[in-house]
DNA sequence: ACCTGAACACCGTTCAAGT
DNA sequence: ACCTGAACACCGTTCAAGT
């Protein structure tokens, strides 16, 4: 009866699309860490072995960069909602949600230090937010040099990111507790350090905003 | 006659003061690169073994830690001078300093992200700073916050230092060469892309320092 | 044609064994 | 007491050998 009961071969591609390493990949990233990430962790995973890996990857920068542009997708505004906006909000949103998703990835923005963003999302985000600046009024180089100062300054950050947020005040003693002969300023607000970098990344990009606006040419004085 | 021509054992300290591992690290770095640092290539350097590096440096965090501090040390602003600069040019030399100290140095900046600077030259440049806002009007805590991101801002963009300074734009053709179908705006400026990180660097911190001015209490508007 | 165990040349870190 | 070769458990990457 069951003679031929074993599932019939796929024919097509290779069971092993880059779009479901990439996921778990980020999969891996996000249970155990940026620094867990390796080919052999990866096929392991997908059951499979590194060398197979890499007849779908070329090499690990080429994964990183999949892995990025993967994360930065999600983070990604609806286009036309951020037409509607205001140039600085559409700036402003944009970077703040590049930055949160970067660092709710782990430490995903540590892997991808000296990368020059270019997959797709990356393409289209950059795009979209030239348009609404050259809509503004900037002209498109101005436009481009906010563009790339703000991705810049969202990805530094982002790599700064502790891996254990919540515990990282007892693991400085010497910023928690400077001496305070030494370290008088310091150590007059020590018990508030370190600061939170969300809020010192929010507290930068309004410095960042407030001064583009002073530098757009339909600012009114 | 030459009986004891050997020279006389030093009976003090070992021969491999901290001072020189880190100097040696720092060469490393500076010939080869940020990656080509390694327990292995700095005892080699050294004349030594791994195993008698522990001895003197605890693991490859404390290492990083003890370079970083030397090379924040070599971007210190003189005391004094920074005292009689207008709070503003004190904020934007020191950083820019710092920004500049890490990117000479090879990619030294990968090597820390996460690492929060309590080294005896960051704890004494975040006093002087913090000595100079909170002189100039600030409250000790916006000192804190606005030295603290200035510091992240440093970092962050320095971490993002290409390793080739000067080659990086041929090699990123998704970027040099976007389709001028799908990203019109970005093709029409690709000639200057990506633009040098320096420059962006310079540019945001401008803004930065420019937003800090309207937050000074003292600011006359 | 596609897959993979094993290898190569590296890491950070540790430890038994040398002097 | 101090030093160190060799080892351990990892990397990214490649290739000969399997089916």
């Amino acid at each position: 009866m069951d003679s031929d009961p074993a599932p019939r071969r796929q024919r097509g591609r290779p069971p092993l699309p880059q779009k479901k390493i990439i996921d778990t990949a980020i999969q891996i990233i996000d249970r155990d860490g940026a620094d867990a990430l390796s080919f052999r962790s990866l096929a392991n995973r997908l059951g499979s072995s590194t060398a197979t890996l890499y007849r779908h990857v070329a090499n690990k920068t080429e994964l990183i960069n999949l892995v990025f542009d993967q994360i930065l997708g999600e983070a990604q505004l609806d286009r036309i909602e951020l037409q509607r906006l205001p140039w600085d909000e559409a700036c402003r949103r944009t970077t703040a949600r590049v930055f949160h998703a970067l660092s709710g990835h782990g430490r995903t923005a540590a892997l991808l230090a000296e990368v020059v963003p270019t997959g797709p999302n990356a393409m289209a985000a950059r795009e979209d937010l030239m348009n609404v600046l050259t809509a503004a009024g900037f002209e498109p180089l101005q436009a481009a040099r906010i563009v790339a100062t703000l991705g810049h300054y969202a990805l530094g950050f982002a790599i700064q990111t502790p891996t254990i947020a919540g515990t990282d005040a007892a693991k400085v003693p010497g910023l928690s507790q400077p001496d305070p002969t030494d370290y008088p300023v310091t150590a007059s607000v020590a018990d508030h350090l370190p600061l939170p970098l969300a809020e010192e990344f929010a507290f930068g990009l309004d410095l960042l905003i407030d001064g583009l606006r002073k530098q757009c040419p339909r600012h009114d004085p």
